[in-house]
DNA sequence: CCCGCATTGTTTTTT
DNA sequence: ACAATGCGGG
């Protein structure tokens, strides 16, 4: 153990001997940032702390999964369970689950994501009978999401947000509040968290509870957490909450890459570390071993641009390298075609490995024309992040049984059965069945027993919904004493309610859908394999808290297609930008809150994750963008700005020469002869 | 009156 | 890929 830290530079090594105190390492891209983080665990274990009183907090799963598999290269895999390594909200769920009565949830509580959030403010803007051109359930929502991850109580809302800003009335936040209020009690109801609950509601169990309070503060002696400046207020607050007593609290970020606004991450947070903890000490890693000098100065030149930064460089010792590509295309089509000729060339003549190569786009739908073309092109692709697996429609409807299952108090989970099941019943009637049974203090499914009872229901409606009862409510039921298996119990019911029957069949390509149910319930035997201790239960959560696990086997040979958020913590020897554009990066949305003065920075966060894009790429960088695209009058082109970040790189490390098309060429030119390694 | 299909228009980023 | 609209049928 002795020469552990010999891989490490100077500063990186200063860094992994501080154990205690409180600690800011400001690094940069490539600085070796979770290198650093890695050698100080196996540095802390080596010191004799206990891996069990260890807590580090990443922001993906990946970044977790990534720094699980260094670690134990250095001290040894078995270490690795007894570790308190994770997302926010993994650990937070893991806490909660030994407390689910303290938090008001019982066995079987589940998560709920955006959309299922969504789902129920839009029945509790229904059910108020407020029209929703006044109450936008999504803007609700963000309210409501915001004020959570600030610590906001419904019953403060009014007074903390009607006066921020001038946006909507006093009235309007006093409804808001009253929705909030509603949805915490469905959600309590329905025994299940929204994202946000995770830590939130920790932190209330923290708070309310001297004996637990303590008992974690003295498991977590040693905070580690990576990506700090993507922290939000609730997080800041429960990272301090834990480490109070020891102040042992070690925090890595880079300002420059903060992109998490959106989710409430909040960068005062990094800025703010030196006055949270005066005798915080701050190590700089500013070195980059990452990307070549041209890569390196246009980025820094382009961050510069940012008003709200923290004092740091960033240099390398590599060589200028190869220069920036910058190419206009005549329209996206053609963006698409010359970002595979690039490709195949890079392949053909530079011998880059597919999986050397990554695109990056500011949103999901860009990466449309790219997925038609590359096929073409006959390079493989996987996309990253995007619409997953288990997103799939087929398999978003299958778990709604599943949850039915775990959780029979699931009733947004009901209600999406019963829509996809019941034929003729929308809406408007099972709203009015709700009623009836809430009217009438009985169980929903007990009106489904005789459901003319309530007014509009026919004895053909009525037909339909009893079949439902008992093929699918009931089989339900008896499975949920079964003991067996978890996969078995899922094919039992795929079989019981004919799933292939009545929900495959009414959609279109029922065969290939099948496919992938098969896939899906492989996989449900694969983990009951993997983890015979465990149950449905524990699959759903899992497969909740991991957005980007995919079922199709990845570190295949493909270029891989994701937005520059995903591609946050990653490196590729070669990465391509594409739609450089005005109104695409920065997006349209960061120019609108900036236009109305609802956020002054939203355009440096855009630029930040403009830098996020540059620094992944090693070697080779190409940006890309189109001169016209088609707008939705039909036939109508539109003509499209460069992003207004191009113009803030140097022009010395660019080769900008794709700005006229060539007559009868692809629209694309290119400089020839010019050196690429 | 209400359901459900079809068509049409529109997409921020994620745990 | 999804949501919002419009329209025909029950």
């Amino acid at each position: 153990m002795s020469n552990l830290l010999d891989d490490l530079n100077k500063k990186q090594k200063i860094a992994a001997q501080t154990l205690k105190g409180a600690v800011l390492v400001l690094a940069g891209a490539g600085s070796g940032k979770t290198r650093t983080l890695t050698y100080r665990t196996a540095n802390l274990i080596a010191n004799g702390v206990s891996p069990k009183n260890i807590l580090t907090v990443t922001f993906t799963n990946r970044a977790a999964d990534d720094m699980k598999a260094k670690i134990s290269k250095l001290v040894g895999s078995e270490i690795i369970d007894e570790m308190n390594l994770g997302t926010f909200h993994s650990i937070c769920l893991k806490i909660l689950r030994n407390n689910l009565k303290k938090v008001n949830r019982s066995e079987g509580c589940l998560i709920y994501d955006t959309t299922d959030s969504n789902a129920i403010i839009e029945d509790i803007i229904f059910e108020f009978g407020l029209e929703e051109t006044e109450y936008d359930p999504k803007i609700v929502f963000n309210i409501i999401s915001k004020a959570k991850m600030e610590l906001v109580l419904p019953a403060e809302l009014t007074e903390k947000y009607a006066q921020l800003n001038n946006q909507g009335s006093e009235h309007f936040y006093q409804i808001v509040s009253r929705i909030y209020q509603e949805y915490e009690r469905v959600l309590a109801n329905n025994n299940c968290f929204d994202f946000n609950d995770l830590i939130k509601k920790t932190i209330e169990l923290l708070e309310s509870d001297q004996d637990i309070l303590n008992k974690y503060q003295d498991q977590f002696q040693y905070i580690q957490v990576d990506e700090y400046q993507d922290v939000n207020h609730s997080q800041y607050h429960l990272i301090s909450l834990l480490a109070e007593p020891q102040k042992n609290i070690f925090v890595v970020g880079d300002d420059w890459q903060g992109i998490y606004g959106f989710r409430g991450a909040d960068i005062s947070n990094i800025l703010d570390f030196e006055h949270d903890y005066p005798e915080a000490e701050v190590i700089k890693l500013e070195r980059n071993y990452r990307s070549s000098n041209n890569i390196i100065s246009a980025s820094n030149q382009l961050i510069n641009n940012n008003s709200q930064n923290k004092v740091k460089e960033a240099w390398t010792e590599a060589d200028d390298g190869a220069p920036i590509f910058v190419a206009r295309a005549e329209s996206p089509l053609v963006e698409a075609k010359y970002i595979c000729k690039r490709i195949n060339h890079l392949v053909d003549f530079y011998h880059y490995k597919l999986s050397d190569i990554a695109i990056l786009c500011r949103s999901h739908f860009q990466s449309m024309q790219l997925q038609n073309q590359l096929p073409k092109f006959r390079i493989p692709h996987q996309l990253v992040g995007g619409v997953s697996f288990f997103d799939r429609q087929e398999i978003r409807y299958f778990v709604n049984y599943l949850k039915l299952l775990v959780n029979p108090n699931d009733r947004l989970a009901l209600k999406r059965l019963f829509r996809i099941e019941v034929h003729g019943v929308g809406e408007i009637l099972l709203s009015e069945i709700n009623k009836y049974a809430r009217e009438n203090k009985m169980k929903i499914t007990d009106v489904f027993e005789s459901p003319t009872v309530v007014k509009g229901i026919g004895n053909n409606k009525a037909a339909n919904i009893i079949e439902f009862q008992r093929r699918v409510i009931d089989s339900i039921f008896d499975l949920r004493e079964e003991k067996m298996p978890m996969h078995k119990k899922a094919i039992e019911l795929y079989e019981r309610v004919d799933f292939d029957q009545n929900v495959l069949a009414e959609l279109d390509d029922p065969e290939g859908r099948k496919k992938y149910m098969n896939m899906f319930l492989e996989d449900m035997a694969d983990f009951q394999k993997n983890n015979p201790g465990r149950g449905l239960y524990d699959y759903l959560l899992i497969n909740k808290l991991i957005a980007d696990k995919d079922i199709t086997e990845d570190n295949q040979e493909k270029v891989k297609v994701m937005t520059a958020h995903s591609a946050k913590g990653l490196e590729f020897p070669v990465v391509f930008i594409i739609g450089a554009e005005e109104e695409v990066f920065p997006h349209l949305k960061s120019l609108e809150e900036k236009a109305a003065g609802l956020n002054p920075y939203a355009v440096e966060e855009e630029r930040r994750l403009f830098y996020v894009a540059m620094t992944r790429a090693e070697k080779l960088l190409f940006i890309s963008f189109s001169k016209q695209k088609l707008s939705n009058e039909q036939g109508q082109y539109k003509q499209i700005i460069p992003s207004r970040f191009l113009y803030e790189l140097p022009e010395t490390r660019l080769d900008f020469t794709g700005v006229e098309s060539k007559k009868g060429g692809s629209g694309i030119q290119m400089r020839k002869n010019v050196e690429v390694i």
